[in-house]
Parts: C-alpha cells; sequence; structure tokens
DNA sequence: AATGAATGAGGATTCATTCAT
DNA sequence: AATGAATGAATCCTCATTCAT
C-alpha cells in the first residue's frame, strides 16, 4: 500500500554543488519538504528518509535542525499556521460593507482550499491524533482570535446598518463558513466515489463556490 | 510518537477458552477491533499485532478472514458506509412537514458526530490516501444516493407548499448540512487548541448544535 | 520473488463434486501435484497450501496421507526413481549389437530429459540438501544397479567382439553418459543467459543430441 | 526440516569491537557470508537473519548495501562467476600443445568442483528458478566466451597439426566437458544414496577424475 | 555544517501443522 | 474420509535515530 509518490522538488534539486553550509537555505528546504511529506502520507506515513533525499540533504540534518521527526512536524504545523494566518490578516475587511466583506470571506476560505489542500491534510493528521503535537506549541494558540474579532466588527456594523441579523455569534458563524467550505476539499475524494462524480473538475468546483456564498449570506441577511 | 492505547475490548475479552471454532464470531471480532483501530490510529498507525491481540485471536486469522491489511480496511469501511446508511433509511423523514424534516437530519447528522466519531477518524484516513482503497470497493459507490434522494423530495414538497425557497439543490445542501455538523467535529482538536477553549464540554456542543440548526433553515426558507 | 505460478491442473481439476471418498484418488492427485510443486519451487519454496488447493483437496488430507511435508516430498522422490527405472527397464539393450546399445542409452538418456526436466529439478533440490531425504528412504538405494549391470554386460560383449575397447568401468560410463546429458539440461537456464542464445530451441537440442551419441561412441570404440 | 548449520565464520568473528565504520570491509563480509548461505540452502532457505548474524552486522546493513534479498543473491551469483571466469583466464592454455591444453582444462574443471561445490550449488538454485536472477544482470551475459574462443583455438591448432580430429564445435566439447565433470559433484549426495557407496572419498575421486580425462582425450584425438 | 555507516525494535505477512467436527 | 478453523514461530523488510568523522 504506497501512496502515490511526490515528485522530486524541483526548488530543493537546483543549487547541488554550489550550495554549501547554507544554513538557513538548508533549515527551509527541510521544512518545504516535510509539508509536502505530512500533508500528503500524514505523520506516520512520512518517513525522514523520504523527506532527506527530496530535501537533498543528508538525513542527520533533520536532527540537527529540528531535533526528531515530531519536531519537525510540529515545526511544519506552526509554520503552516502562521501562513494561514498572515493570508487572513492580508484580506483587509474591514474597508467593505459588512455583507460584502463576509461574502468575500467565504470567497477567500474557499478559494485558499482551492489553491492548496496542504493545509487541510495537515489538520486532518493532527486530528487523528488528538491535536497531540499541537497542543505543545506554545507558538500557536490564540492565533485565529484576530479573525474572530473581524467577523465580531463586521457583524456589529451589519447589525447596525440593518443589514445583518442580530444575534449571530462570531465564533459560531466563523465555525460555519470554514466547515461550508473545508468538508467539501476534505472530503473530495471520498465524496467523488460515493457519488461517483469527480468533485474535483473546475464547473463542478465553481457551482459549489456559488452555492456555498449564496447559502451563507441567506443566513446573515437581516 | 504513540498514540493513546485503546483501552482492551470488553465485549471481546469474555469468552477465552470456551469459544472454539467460532467462524462469524472471529470474523466479526476482528472488524470489530480493526474498525476502532484504524479509526483510532489510522491506516498506517494501525498495527495487526495490536488488533489480533485486542481481538484475542491469533494474527494468522486476520489473513485467514481478510487476506491483508488493506483488505481488512477495505471491509471496514464498507462496514461502515453500510452502518451511516442504514441509520439514514430508519430516519422516515417523508412523513414530516418539508422543514421539519429538514431540521430533524440536521438535528441527526449532527447527533450521529457527538455519539461517536469513528467515521470522521475513518474518512480523513481515507480521503488523506486519496480514497486509494475506498475505489477499489465494488459495494460502496452510489450508496449515497436514497439521502439526496429524500432530500430532493423534501425541497421539492417544500417548494410547493411555499415553505421552501426554489433553486436549491439537493445535492449541495446535503454537503453544506454534513459539512456544518462534520467540520466542528472532524477538527474539535485542534480548534479547542487554537482558540484554548474545550469545545467537548456538553453546553458548547449543544450551543453548536442549535446555531446549526437555526442557520440551515435560515438558509433555506422561503 | 515469485516463482511462475504453475497452471491450475486439469487432471486434477475434473472431479470436483462426483469425487467422494475416494481414497487412492486422493493420494494420487496430491501425488502428482507435490511432484510438480516440489520440481518447480524446491523444497522450502513448495508451500502445502499451494498443493492442496491445486490437488483440490483439504490441506488436512496432506497429514493425513503423508503425515508430512517432508514424507510427502520423499514420497515424490521415490516415485519418481521407481519410474526412471521402470523406463530404463523397457529399454531392453541385451538384444542390440553393443555398440548400437550405448547410443541407443545414450539417446534414451538424452531424450528423457528432452520430454521431462522434473528428474532433474528434484535431484538439484535433493543434492542442495545433501539429500538429507532421500537417504531415509529403505526403497531407493540400490535401485540403480540393474542399469549398471546392463552396461557391463554391453561392455563385455563389445569388448569380446572387438567393438570397444577395455579398461572401461560401467559405473564411470554410466556416469559420464548421464553427466553428459544431463548438464546440458540442468543447466540450459543458466546457459542461455551467458551464451546469450536460446538453448530449448529444437534445433540447438538436437545438434546437442548428435554431439553427445557421436562423443560417447568415440570415446567407447575400440 | 533445518539444514545442518554452517559454522560460525572464523574470518568474519575476529574484529568484533575494533572495526568501526568500515563500509568495504562490510559489505565485504555480507557477500561472503551469503554466498555460502545461498550456496548451502538456496535462495528460499538463505535465511537474511542467519546472514546478518554470521557476518556479525546489523541486518539493517544488508538492505542498506544491497537493497534486498534477491539483489544480494544477484551481486553473490556475479562475484562467483567473475571469480570463475579470471580463474580460467589464469590457465594460460595456449602455451601448451593442444592435447595437453585440453588435458589441463580438462583437469582444471574436475578440480575446480573437487575444491568448492559453492558454484555448483548456486547454479542449481538459479536453474530451478528459472535463471529469473540471472537474467536481470547486465554484467553476466556473455561472460564465458573468453573461454569458448581459447578452445576454438586449441581445436583449431590440433586440427592443424593432426593430433585433434576434425569437426569439433568448441561450445559443444566445452558442455560435455563441463557436463562430465560437473554431474558427478552437482549429483553426488543422491549418487552416493543410490550407489550406496560414498562417493568423496579421495581415492573415488581420482578414479573419476582419471576415467574423465582419458575419456575426454579418447573422444577428441584425430 | 555536513556526511555515510550503523543500530534495535518492530511491522506485515507466511507457513507447516494440529484441532474439532 | 474429509473439512475449515486455529496456531506460533519465523521471515523479509522498514524506520527513527545515533555514531564517528
Amino acid at each position: 500500500m504506497r501512496e502515490d509518490d511526490v515528485k522530486p522538488d524541483e526548488a530543493a534539486a537546483a543549487p547541488r554543488l554550489v550550495r554549501k553550509r547554507d544554513s538557513a537555505g538548508t533549515r527551509a528546504r527541510i521544512l518545504n519538504v516535510a509539508t509536502r511529506e505530512f500533508a500528503n502520507k500524514g505523520f506516520e506515513g512520512a518517513k525522514t528518509d523520504d523527506i532527506a533525499d527530496r530535501a537533498r540533504i543528508n538525513k542527520r540534518m533533520i536532527y540537527h535542525y529540528f531535533s526528531s521527526k515530531e519536531q519537525l512536524y510540529l515545526a511544519v504545523l506552526e509554520a503552516v499556521y502562521d501562513q494561514a494566518r498572515s493570508a487572513e490578516h492580508r484580506l483587509d475587511l474591514e474597508r467593505l460593507e459588512p455583507l460584502d466583506a463576509l461574502a468575500r470571506f467565504v470567497e477567500f476560505t474557499f478559494d485558499s482550499f482551492v489553491r492548496d489542500r496542504t493545509f487541510i491534510n495537515l489538520l486532518a493528521t493532527e486530528n487523528r491524533q488528538r491535536a497531540k503535537v499541537l497542543k505543545k506549541s506554545d507558538r500557536v494558540n490564540t492565533m485565529n482570535s484576530p479573525i474572530i474579532a473581524a467577523i465580531d466588527g463586521i457583524l456589529k456594523a451589519g447589525v447596525d446598518k440593518g443589514t445583518i441579523r442580530p444575534g449571530l455569534d462570531a465564533l459560531q458563524l466563523w465555525i460555519t463558513i470554514t466547515g461550508v467550505c473545508y468538508f467539501f476539499f476534505s472530503n473530495i475524494y471520498t465524496l467523488s466515489v460515493i457519488f461517483d462524480t469527480d468533485f474535483e473538475k473546475p464547473d463542478v468546483i465553481s457551482e459549489r463556490r456559488a452555492h456555498v456564498v449564496d447559502f451563507v449570506l441567506r443566513g446573515v441577511k437581516a
């Protein structure tokens, strides 16, 4: 039972002979490759040998920079949460009309999964092991508060303007929006089998996108 | 990195010396234990040794009845889909008013995850490996059509009666409902860390349940 | 590293439902299949499961009739030696002119390997394990004396008639004749690779046959 | 059914604690031990665990240096063919009179099997599996051409000088010479049982040797 | 900083054989 | 006579990690 092998990494492959004692580069290359490996194969399925091979570094370097497979995996999780948060940060929702801001957030969330399911895969792995590793992070928690605060602001503004119904909780809404986007992608392979359809086709995806935006706005409007 | 071990299986433990040559029983016991193992540890993380120990059978029997770890895992997937489908079947939504029927379906979906996250865990594993194994099943696909047909019937009835807005697609709605319930549970561990809250507490869960039912009905009403 | 699988046995396949409690038939079928299995895969490579499957009998029957894998293997060896001896017996060399008799024996030996390499394969296996099993037979030894006696008679007659040179030992000659035929077939696969030729082609075989007969007669003539 | 165990390897035993990180040495030791194991037990009968134990290396090293049991076995085959070829090379037959050269080649072939039956045993195994592994070698084929060319030269010279009869084919003669020596050793255990004699006794062996040389020369002389 | 060699504890799977009917 | 269930000891191979340089 072997996963489809990830292709050799072009970005990583390049500076083979040139590079010598490039601390930051080596570390970054390990992290990049490890992110893909853990996302594609899960924690147990990812092999340190493969990561070393694909990163074109000596296996010993993994331990030099990250101490253990688990620590490397945690570094991957933290990096990926960082990226997600800073992408949200760049959204700049405050300047939009409340309903437009929500629509944009839904689209942003949905599209982020269209581009890349790395985050979803890592979270699947981490939840299967009950967040055992993520719990050990001292950087990750409260990382998501800004987006909840932003949504809270939008809701309040919308209620004030009469465009959004009162009584909505920002955290619940965030979970709902994320979930309604997330599930389609997190389960896209089994859904494709069960419904005997290829859910990855662009038109299926854009149909889904339209439904999600419409549905969320419906549920939120005054 | 070892998962918290599943507790020894009481059901399985009982008839140690009494049982002899109980074909159906042995098979069933393997399947039960394997379901929990694969759900708790994923495909790679589950160990045939552990399954054999916990099922209190000789390891060789796994191969006698299921040929390989992968086939055993597929049998688990099929069994679990079967159960899900027959639970849906018992719902008997047709007799209710359209909006009530939808509410009941949402509650049923949500509650099924409250009781048992086995299905969620297995799907997480299976999606991480791109449904590689599920694809090989010749029993699973189209298994879910009945529920889509049922929802379609509800939507049509609701539109006729003027209680449900027109233009909704049954499959999209099913994905939305399932997703809005599913994500909360599939990601409950990482969410708990990120938001520094215990999302498993009963009052958090029932708050979430109320929100979901309310939100779906809002999105559906005429 | 899996051997080319032997095809399902038509002879054995037939009387599936008809046969019931056919002691001699069951035993014979096991022996037939086992002969092929041991010849094709060696002692270690032959699997009792496969033998049972191909003989279409319950695995337990092997133990019923033959006690163990090793005993079954010994029965195969004995049967195969029996057949070889009785084929030699039918040769009836005494009535021919000494040189013709030798020529005929060479051809017979050579042709017996063309038809069937079962014997060669079994002997290869048995010699690799230093005749450990054959030693345990109380039927096999001295089985080959008749042919040596026959050759001895031929040599003496030929010397008397002046057609065969004196000083030849019957046993040495038997080994030489057998060896000169045997080696070509026992090593036909590696020879084919080493010399990059297909030694199994009919014309290659008949060229070899002519050489062998010619060479032996040359070595023997007065 | 366990083969007589090979005695612990003195050569390998020595530098237990001293040796550290000796790449070439480790590889060579594995290859040596594996050669004996495969020769004594065949491919299926040889156990990687035993090889590791006897080579006094960690089992993992076998896979480090040779990737798999089959690759290790192929390396053994190639090494053994290499040795055979270079021994032939050292023979330097060209300087001798044609008949003496052939006599010497026969004696050399015979004696090589007296010293060591490793090669015979490995070929027995490999032929039983139809040269499946040897076929995969890209180094082995055409390895034996030099000796055929040498014999061809001898035959031509002998014919020219009138000491060797015309019409002999070098390849056929090589097969005949090899076979006439080989069979006695490849089947020495079963022959000993069948003829109830110990064919390994020195005087039996030298009697055989004299016969073979005499017989080949007879078959070749003008 | 970087490397290749080395390790020990598993991991899935196979196998000849025996048990209970 | 015949069967399917059950067993325990191997067997090849893998993996995260450490050693020596």
